[in-house]
DNA sequence: TAAGGGACTTGGAACGTTCCAATGAAGAAC
DNA sequence: GTTCTTCATTGGAACGTTCCAAGTCCCTTA
């Protein structure tokens, strides 16, 4: 039950000052090898580790940044922390992750709660001192955020308003270059009527489905075009396959608005005995384990999660290196990438 | 570019002295309502959140609680986490993340990397002054971590060692009692001979596959019982699967070590155009989202990860309020949850 | 031999909080 | 009218670090 060692019981037992301990540890070049040795020794002897919040509060740089995540039980928040964690690995700085609370499927609730959480999350990881701060997919009102944040350098991943995006960097997926990209790869396998299975009308999903649609209006192919609302589940792929084989003119292909509504597609175009990719093709996005599991197997988009967390934490960086200075907020989209798998294949002969 | 505003600030701008505002932001009772809104009202005014890093500084008690997953990235300690931190939002508790690094495919590299990095996420989480820790799948060895650890609560989740369990609390899953529902579920359906494919010879798989051979000792069907060595991966299913098929006499049943293996399994299933459950049944462990994605639907086994994620934390409340006192620690053994799917139903007819 | 300088080393003053002991005011008890 | 009690409020001393200015030592140079 003895308190936890500090610098000066270093200090008397390597019987240096207490200032020449705190420049070791800050790995300084102005001291001799002899005391250095002599301090390391003597820390280890009795244990001592830093206080980081004894340093931080004297210090105004702390190089630690703090990480604001939604939801860190979701993959999508995984896969972003991890190119966060993966440029932070390279830095000097230390990461701090602050979770603000987890995703509820009731959309309304989501909203409400999302938002003070967030806020409440930012505050409190900002409230340790960290030299700037990378929050993911960020739902507060933008006046709420800067009181909350300051002077704080910060960086949005994810989601952004244009309110946002006027004072802080943001990365962004390029969605425009994904719906391209899908509808370019169905093209070339001769697809023209093309149904999206939607994730529902938030903001997220409504843009999707917008650059869906503006994509096979610059492909000619508008008259092809069907949506049909879902929402983020298989059950959405399911009921929304079962719609599309109710209709009298199928569509050759079909474009999931994510894996787990292309699987509840799967799932019915199965029990149809109806097969893929030879009379139906199916596209998915994310690219998550469920695209690549063996009996699934969906040609799917790989969103740029990880090289967006990375990005993010380097924009970040620059940031704080050149805090006080004037800036132009970066807006950067990240190219995500097609993974053709065996869900997708050439149009069926003879359809329309 | 301002510094951002003290205590001292609230003080000067409510015209009341710096140890009354923190009395007010410690919610003492002793404060008049006068003075308290005086002080919320100035606080407001110029915007001033608490230094979370002076407050750890002075006092010895932080009502913080350090977490340090394996890898956040991971969907097993997203779970854990989960109920971590609906156990802590409850309390008056803080949560501070500390993410371990991320487990490589690589199992050598795994094991050689993981303890270092382990131990040092456990040390910047402990520098932060928390009141107690909480750890999961720590592999650390256990000389290193008392010494990192100190006097600090430490509760483990997940996994353990004889070493760690005589000085810390530890909740794990009771394989024991998987082994038996399942064992238990395959007899009902009067199955005999029941194949396990393992996810290796790692501690955690080998003690699964300890488990399945003893329990099927239990029921008097060790000559029926198989093993076939894998590993956490689809591949092993598919491989393990194959392997199977090549006997002279098949298994009625396989027991796959996780439902990633089982997805594996299911695949080469249907390649050989075997029917499942009618001819083989299949089962899985984890409950995870590829158990009950339609095109896949296996009976599986839930860890109750959210359980033991909640039972942790509240242990190590326990621990800490009890801080000083002999205590004895405790081994919590949480009970999984067989759910039963379409993979599995009753012995083939005319089978051995 | 003394001055100059470089390389190390050191004490002291913060950083923003909490907590203790001490203050003042106001009413209660004698 | 004095003393006691209670209550809200206050100043000062930490907490463990960093950083600055000021030392000390020893070697070089005139």
């Amino acid at each position: 039950m003895k308190r936890p060692p500090t610098l000066n019981d270093v200090a008397r037992v390597a019987k240096v000052s207490r200032s020449l301990v705190s420049l070791v540890f800050q790995d300084s070049p102005k001291v001799s090898e002899e005391k250095r040795a002599a301090v390391l020794k003597a820390a280890a002897k009795i244990g001592y580790q830093p206080n980081e919040s004894a340093r931080r509060l004297k210090s105004s740089v702390t190089k630690t940044i703090g990480v604001v995540l939604t939801d860190i039980h979701n993959p999508y928040y995984g896969e972003i922390f991890y190119g966060i964690e993966n440029a932070g690995s390279e830095s000097e700085y230390k990461l701090l992750i602050g979770n603000a609370g987890f995703e509820s499927d009731d959309l309304n609730q989501r909203a409400r709660i999302m938002g003070a959480r967030q806020l409440d999350t930012v505050k409190t990881v900002r409230s340790q001192m960290v030299d700037g701060l990378v929050c993911s997919s960020l739902r507060t009102s933008p006046e709420d955020l800067f009181i909350a944040i300051g002077s704080t350098p910060l960086v949005l991943i994810g989601h952004s308003t244009a309110a946002l995006a006027k004072k802080y960097d943001v990365v962004i997926t390029d969605e425009q270059d994904a719906a391209k990209q899908i509808i370019d790869h169905l093209v070339d396998f001769g697809h023209k009527r093309i149904t999206h299975i939607s994730g529902g009308t938030d903001v997220g999903p409504a843009e999707r489905t917008k650059r869906f649609l503006a994509e096979m209006k610059r492909q000619g192919l508008s008259s092809y075009a069907e949506v049909i609302e879902g929402s983020w589940s298989q059950e959405a792929g399911y009921n929304g396959a079962e719609e599309i084989l109710n209709q009298k003119v199928l569509p050759t292909a079909i474009y999931a608005a994510n894996d787990l509504i292309a699987t509840g597609v799967l799932a019915k175009l199965r029990e149809r005995k109806i097969r893929v990719p030879e009379d139906i093709s199916v596209i998915g996005f994310d690219n998550s384990m469920l695209a690549h599991l063996k009996i699934a197997d969906i040609t799917s988009i790989k969103e740029p999660l990880f090289q967006m967390g990375r990005t993010g934490f380097e924009l970040l960086i620059e940031r704080i290196d050149t805090k006080g200075k004037a800036f132009t907020p970066k807006f950067l989209k990240i190219k995500p990438q097609l993974v053709a798998r065996s869900s997708t294949g050439p149009r069926k002969k003879g359809s329309k």
